[in-house]
DNA sequence: CGATCAATTGAGTGTGTTCAATGTCAGTGG
DNA sequence: CCACTGACATTGAACACACTCAATTGATCG
């Protein structure tokens, strides 16, 4: 069951044994750039819960289940899907430490997707009764997720239209690049071999296409000397000629 | 360059010459429904400005100005679209009456999209402002507007998934059965000639095909007897089959 | 009336798919 | 320890959908 790619663990990885201090979150970007008084960041705190460890392969919450809270991930990395009639599934999106799971959810009485680990997680609890209280700290802060929101629908439009005018191998490179930033910025790492969290399967469900035509994209630029492949890595070689190559020909 | 093909007045047009009270807007379900007593109600109100008559080619508001406002539409057709750097436009959406723009723009500095009208519009202009107020109405209404802003997201999910497994011909379909959806609720016609208020090109770019690709789509489904093509307007002939072509083969 | 822009139609091309076979690796049980 | 299993990844060949490029038609407007 577990996918034993990740069983070394990673040297970035947070092992929070109890309640991180919001003073000391690294994402407080998320929540407290919306007000930093001492009474906000004690209301935050009072409210919040910090879980884990999750494994890989455990559900933060399944589609199945009431929504109540949003996520913001600590550590880990996580992944979302949504299950088709089919059989199939559909990922929807990969999730690093400093990012929020669960606004895609608001509005609806259950979740929308499931949340799943992909690499050992810790997260911030958030729950959304707290929306519904008339806090002060809880109204300026509703007013900062509505900014996030817009920034959300803005990169979701942003994808749409790279999808459709991009090639999938340039989608492919872009992706990489982003994998890039998410988990090198965390981490604090000089090289560029990413160790992938996730399948080729699901990136390439994730980017639309087929786990053959990943293969292949993969293969053809390692025969251009951009970047090599390995089983559950890949490094890019040439990091400017993929920028270039990520580009509008 | 205004587009004549909607210089017939279409039979629903609302010419609102005043501020219509928001008692009576056909939209409340995007503010209201936050809080229905005398209060909100005056308070949003009080806020909100009624604007129009703005003609076909119009802007509600352009990619360069301040982001200032959220605009419901209580008449008319407006999409959203953002010129790329080659000259290209990229369009991102069609909206109707009752729907709500300008939240994609929140949390950034500009608006991130043209809003262009398709077909005379009035809207009623709700200022961002009133959202970083303390007002208890406002608060009422953020914690709404955040449950729109979820539905949102997920209709861009749903999007982006669709668009990656079904064929253009089916993409295309469920355009016209939205389009359909839109259209008659708001005018209570019987009738399934859908009158398109957008070019057919502008369909292409949203659908993220080429209007030949259209073209060719529409007369495929016209020989198969599930449509009519005309030259700005569209019937549905076989409603059933055509939502079972859209349906996964 | 010519000018312009949208829509259509045709022929050839290419990217990504489908289907099927093979390869690789980790975990499991004899 | 080695063979078996199952999931993931790779490779190949044939095909299909949508694109590109180009020419034509049609409608609208000055």
């Amino acid at each position: 069951m577990a996918n034993s790619r990740l069983h070394h663990e990673r040297a970035s990885l947070r092992l929070i044994k109890e309640k991180l201090e919001c003073s000391k979150c690294d994402s407080q970007h998320l929540c407290l750039d919306s007000c930093r008084d001492e009474e906000t960041m004690h209301a935050l705190n009072s409210v919040t819960i910090s879980k884990g460890p999750y494994k890989i392969g455990d559900f933060i919450y399944k589609i199945e289940n009431q929504f109540k809270s949003l996520f913001i991930i600590q550590s880990g990395v996580i992944k979302l899907e949504k299950p088709l009639r089919d059989g199939n599934v559909y990922v929807t999106g990969f999730y690093f430490p400093g990012d929020i799971i669960g606004l895609e959810s608001a509005g609806g009485a259950k979740y929308s997707y499931d949340a799943v680990v992909l690499d050992q997680a810790w997260v911030c609890e958030m729950p959304y009764h707290y929306f519904e209280s008339q806090d002060p700290s809880s109204v300026l802060l509703k007013e900062h997720i509505i900014s996030v929101y817009g920034q959300k629908l803005r990169e979701a439009d942003r994808l749409l239209a790279h999808d459709r005018y991009q090639t999938g191998e340039q989608r492919l490179l872009q992706f990489l690049e982003m994998l890039c930033k998410k988990l090198f910025t965390q981490n604090l790492e000089k090289t560029q071999k990413i160790q992938l969290p996730m399948s080729k399967g699901d990136i390439a469900n994730y980017l639309g296409l087929r786990p053959e035509s990943i293969s292949r994209a993969l293969q053809k630029l390692q025969r251009q000397g951009v970047i090599r492949n390995y089983k559950n890595a890949i490094e890019i070689v040439d990091m400017k000629v993929a920028k270039k190559m990520i580009c509008r020909s």
